[in-house]
DNA sequence: TTCCATGCAAAGTGTTTGCAATAAT
DNA sequence: ATTATTGCAAACACTTTGCATGGAA
């Protein structure tokens, strides 16, 4: 059974765990968690002072790609990364200062926002993105 | 009653029509176009040879700020820009080829897709975003 | 001891901007 | 004639990469 840590899934998959790693992954710990590069090279430095910005992208983009975090282009120039793929959600954004909350699957009524899940927005636009392979790929 | 020509509804709004502009908005005619920049300046050069990368930029920012175009980040580096903001619709986006669809909202069971508005993808993620105000911002 | 991760700085994208020349109204 | 738009090139923000050093296993 996978644990919950990501540092120890990480190792299992024979992950070098480094100072560095293990400040950027704990920077991605939590719910409503959608930190920027940047941000989370602030976070990191936190905990090892002298880490760079083009680990934190290297990181990222690993852990990006083994599947442990999701990379979010909700708007703006740069990508937010978010730890909580184990429990699949959707994004509620708001217009003004982008703050970024998690949805839960189960909150939506058809394609609205039920109370508890609208969490107090004033919402005004819903966009879905579905993914998957085109038939010419399906093939291929 | 607004027309549906997308360079009379310019026209209307006191835009100053010039050759590249044109060229801009003839680009961002039909259904499921979701060009980039780059793709949108491509097309437009076909019409006016010598229209420039940054002018096609300008164009795209104030077609967006109208409310005339509708820019994406599905992924990928770069921007698409879809011009069918008139009726409202959601994307099907291929993993492989990147292939992008607009998916009609009626299409939609719960939040599947259903037969017809699948186009044949094989689908295995769905992405919502929403908009709208936090509480916080709509006091302010 | 081996090999991978790191930091740095340089290079790369995609996009925006300042400015003088030009064209739409 | 007036004023906005254009093209160019430089500037920008974000991200990626090459390479020598250092550190994890």
């Amino acid at each position: 059974m996978p644990t919950d840590v990501l540092l120890d899934r990480l190792r299992a998959r024979g992950w070098r765990v480094t100072p560095q790693r293990r400040a950027v992954a704990q920077a991605l710990t939590g719910e409503h968690v959608h930190l920027t590069a940047e941000q989370v090279h602030a976070a990191a430095r936190g905990i090892v002072p002298e880490i760079s910005l083009a680990t934190v992208y290297n990181t990222l983009n690993e852990l990006v790609s083994m599947g442990e975090v999701a990379e979010l282009r909700l708007d703006g120039s740069s990508s937010r990364y978010d730890p909580n793929v184990g429990h699949p959600h959707h994004h509620l954004v708001c217009r003004s200062c982008r703050a970024v909350l998690d949805v839960h699957p189960e909150g939506l009524d058809a394609l609205g926002l039920g109370g508890e899940e609208r969490h107090g927005y004033a919402l005004d636009g819903v966009e879905i993105v579905f993914r998957g392979l085109c038939p010419d790929c399906t093939v291929a």
